[in-house]
Order: C-alpha cells, then structure tokens, then sequence
DNA sequence: CGGTGGCGCAAGTAAGTACTTGCATTCACC
DNA sequence: GGTGAATGCAAGTACTTACTTGCGCCACCG
C-alpha cells in the first residue's frame, strides 16, 4: 500500500475537487501564478491525475470557467416577484449580490487577465452579462408603467454597479458596521429615493 | 560601439521608463505574468540595467507602487469648491474617477494579488483610502447642513462605488451610447435625487 | 585628457514549471 | 477471484525565468 487515502472517490468527485482547488487558488494568484503542483497538492490528488483529467493548463482553466460559471438563474427570479417595486428590487438585488459573490474570484481574475477574449474572460462575464440584460428589461417595463425614469439601460447598469462595487470592494477596503443585508437596504433605498432630504 | 541608442539619458529618465514600462506590463498580465525580459524590453533597456537599479523584481513592484500612488490631489480641490452640493459633488466626482482611472492598472493588480498585505496592494489601496476620509467628512459637513441625510461613511461609500463600478467596468461590459461625463452627471442625478419620478 | 559612472551585450547559473512516463496499488464490478 | 479503470509515486525532460558576471563602450566632468 502506497497510500492510504484511496478511499473510493469516484472520478467525478475528483475532478470536482480539482476544479475548486483550481478556482481558489487562481483567484488569489492569478492564472500564470498559480502552478499545477499547488492546484493538485490543495485538491489532494497527485499531479500527474490532474494532466489525465485536463490535458494541460490551459483546459483546467476553461474547464474551471466552465463549471462555475452556469447562466444565471435571474430568470427563475423574475417570475415570481411580488410586483411592489421596492420588495422586487430587493429579491433582485440580493440575487445578483449571491450570485456576484460566488463568482467574485472568476471576475477579479478575468480583470487582470492579458488576453481580453480569452474563454475565462468570457466565461467570468457571461452571468453577469445575461442578468444585465434581463434587468434592463426590467427597468423597461417598470419605466414604461410609469414607476421610474431614465434609460433602462443605465438604470440597470447603475443598480450592477452598486452591488458590484459592494462585492469587490469588501475585502480591500477597511470594514464597514454594517452587514450586507443592511447595505443593501440602504442601496436599494437611496436608488429608489435619492439621498436629498 | 554596440549600441546606438546611448544617446545622453539620465539615470532618472531610464528608471523613469522602466517604471512607465512596469506599470503597463503589469497591469495586463499581472505580477507573476510579466517578466523581467519584457520589462525590459518594453522599457527600451537592458535587462541587466533594470537589475542594477532595483535590484530585484520585487524591488521595482514596490518601486512602480510607491511611484504611481501617491496621495490624492482631492486635498487640494476641497477648498476651492463652490459650495453648491450638486456641483461640488460633479467636481468631486469628475476627480475621482480621472485618479482612479490613472490607477486603474494598480487597483485591478491589486485585487488579484496574492499577499493581502502586499505592498503593492496597499500602495495602491492607500490613494483610494484617503480620498474616501475626505469625502467622508465632506458627506459629514453636508449632513451637518440639513443637505443630506444618512451615515456619511455609507454615502462616501456608496458615492465612490458608483464611480469605481464605472472605471473597472468599462473596460469588461460592452459600450454604452454614453461618455463619461455624461455618466457622471446620471449618477450625481440619481445620487441627489433618487430614480422614483 | 583621464577617469568615472551608466549602460549595452553575451553568456551563464540555479531554480522553477508544465507535462510525460512506467510501474505499483487499490477498488469496483462481473 | 480476476480484470480493468482510476490513481499514487518517482523520476525525468525541455523550457522558462530571475538574477549574475565580466567586459567594453561612451558621455560627461574635473
């Protein structure tokens, strides 16, 4: 017996524990800091398995951008909103806010990647990309009904840029007294009602 | 003679270069991604002359991060504002978002680095900081007036998140009909006065 | 005019890294 | 119980990269 740790894993599991060691470490060190010998040392399986089920890097990588970047699933949201604008652009928002969180890392190492059309670039925006679209559609109907005004366009982008702002910004700037949940209130609030008293 | 270009460069404008050449490498191909090679290169030196004037790749990281982030020039602007909220808010925000958009590179490196308390990500976190002191204390003052109501941390916050979401994705989303400034007058507008018709 | 300091150039070193290979081991399933 | 697929393991290859070294060239300054 070699090693011990061969516990019935089935390959599927393998490669999962593959993927999400590779998620983890590139977000922190980047695609060409981030080495095969680490990515296999974290998932807990030997090297040579991690080349067997991907090739080489560059297939880790998009596999990795891949997997964790599915289409969002706004669109199972908006269905079954409330229709009160105010409780939907929370539901929405606390949605897009998960959803940003999960794939944080995949956005933060798609802005510093050196090919601008490369496969994680494209597929770290793409759930973004959809929820903006199904959002400005949104803004549409509700500016159309007479409840906002402006450019469902920019609506839609501003109300992104908000929370995008949020999620990235958590981690580098010193922490603020209050938890997400409240800051989304009063993102949500001062979107709706301004800040002039 | 070997090389041509020997054309009378001060020591400060090859480290000059060097640092301009850095900082542009860098930024699109991150830390571990460039080399030394192509600094150099880029830089129009030799390689051997950047290793003689910071004596290792780290060094000059450090070196391009205290060069390119020095404080904020928002110290300077304050007094010599208007005192009318809306447009001092549009020349805040217009300097806002042409530093940021200087550091842009430095900010987006920053994000991905490895070490959290890297040199490079404080230096380039350090600009940032302080010019959302002042703007807190400016939202302070305001609030102070009657002019505007909330915690004026959360309204520095919310104010820079909104000019940061733009710079950092404007690169990444696909183009709006829509220029800056123009940007910047939506945002101000739904700042101060919210989106509810 | 002589020296000194900044630089180019070429070659080299040591370490890291992507990726391969051959073999032993274990487990699942027939 | 035997077979095959998935994996561990160790060693190795070819390449890149940070960094060094020794040397010669040239500009400038006294």
């Amino acid at each position: 017996m070699v090693n011990d740790v061969h516990v019935s894993r089935s390959p599927e599991e393998t490669r999962g524990r593959i993927l999400a060691a590779t998620r983890q470490l590139f977000a922190k060190k980047g695609r060409r800091g981030t080495t095969t010998r680490e990515v296999a040392e974290l998932a807990g399986v030997n090297e040579a398995t991690l080349f067997r089920h991907f090739g080489n890097k560059d297939a880790l990588i998009e596999a990795c951008a891949e997997h964790y970047c599915a289409a969002a699933q706004l669109q199972e949201l908006l269905p079954q909103l409330s229709g009160k604008l105010e409780d939907d652009l929370r539901q929405i928002g606390r949605a897009i806010r998960e959803r940003m969180d999960e794939v944080r890392d995949m956005i933060i190492m798609s802005l510093s990647d050196e090919e601008n059309d490369s496969t994680v670039g494209l597929a770290a925006w793409r759930g973004p990309q959809a929820v903006r679209q199904l959002l400005s559609e949104y803004m549409a109907r509700r500016v159309e009904a007479g409840e906002l005004a402006g450019d469902p366009q920019l609506l839609a982008r501003f109300f992104m840029g908000m929370i995008f702002a949020q999620v990235i910004g958590r981690k580098k700037l010193p922490e603020l007294a209050y938890s997400p949940e409240q800051i989304l209130d009063f993102q949500i609030d001062v979107f709706l009602n301004g800040v002039r008293k």
